[in-house]
DNA sequence: CAGAATCGTGAGTTACATCA
DNA sequence: CTGATGTAACTCACGATTCT
């Protein structure tokens, strides 16, 4: 039997063949269509006028031969060959008929979750490049703090140097004033610990701080 | 074991039916 | 009537299995 078909199949091949060479194209016959994107030709179906000719005409499934058959997938997809048969004799199709639906069903199955698994990465990125703007904003947020953080302590730091040229022979030097060794605080930042050595003129230990 | 035949399947395509 | 859409049917390539 498959023998017959190989047989139909090369025959066709070489009907194709020889066709295609000589254009001989006929509504009748095979055409061959050559792509540009595909490297192998393929064999085009020729349109049946009225069902007739090559194969049958395309028919609709019933409701109820399509609820069976949706049945039987939701149970498995794959479709050996007794359940077809089966299924065939069942719903008044031919075996092939069945093996088709199930190899379209198949594809339509593949599509849908291949679209449900975009629809789930969409939703996915859409979320991350929220949660993103909210952190540079928060970012922005942070760096203006700290810029007035600098400002005010820029601020303080010129009254020091102020109060210094303003009484140089006062006592009250910041080398012998206590309260100018170690750390110092300013208000808001009781919590910043300023190196010893580097509270003079210079911010560059606040950069360390810096974003 | 090699090669041919057979079978099932995925991917891509075509043609037809239906609907807005 | 027409274009869009859904889907049955088809083609081809390929891997697995069976046969010779």
């Amino acid at each position: 039997m498959y023998y017959k078909k190989t047989c139909f199949v090369l025959l066709n091949d070489f009907i194709c063949t020889f066709y295609s060479q000589y254009c001989l194209v006929d509504d009748m016959i095979f055409m061959i269509l050559i792509g540009e994107s595909s490297t192998r030709t393929r064999r085009r179906r020729k349109k049946s006028k009225g069902g007739e000719g090559n194969g049958m005409k395309k028919r609709k499934l019933s409701e109820e031969q399509v609820n069976l058959l949706e049945n039987s997938f939701s149970n498995e997809h794959k479709l050996e060959s007794e359940r077809k048969d089966k299924l065939a004799l069942e719903l008044g199709l031919d075996p092939q008929q069945v093996a088709v639906w199930f190899q379209n069903r198949r594809a339509r199955w593949k599509n849908k979750k291949l679209e449900e698994e975009y629809s789930k990465l969409k939703a996915s990125h859409e979320g991350a490049i929220v949660d993103k703007c909210r952190l540079e904003a928060e970012v922005l947020k942070l760096k203006e703090q700290l810029s007035e953080a600098e400002k005010e302590i820029q601020k303080l730091s010129e009254r020091c140097d102020e109060l210094l040229i303003s009484s140089p022979n006062s006592s009250y030097s910041i080398d012998t004033d206590p309260h100018f060794h170690g750390s110092f605080v300013v208000e808001g930042f009781e919590n910043l610990c300023v190196p010893e050595y580097n509270y003079g003129h210079g911010m560059d230990w606040v950069n360390l701080y810096n974003l």
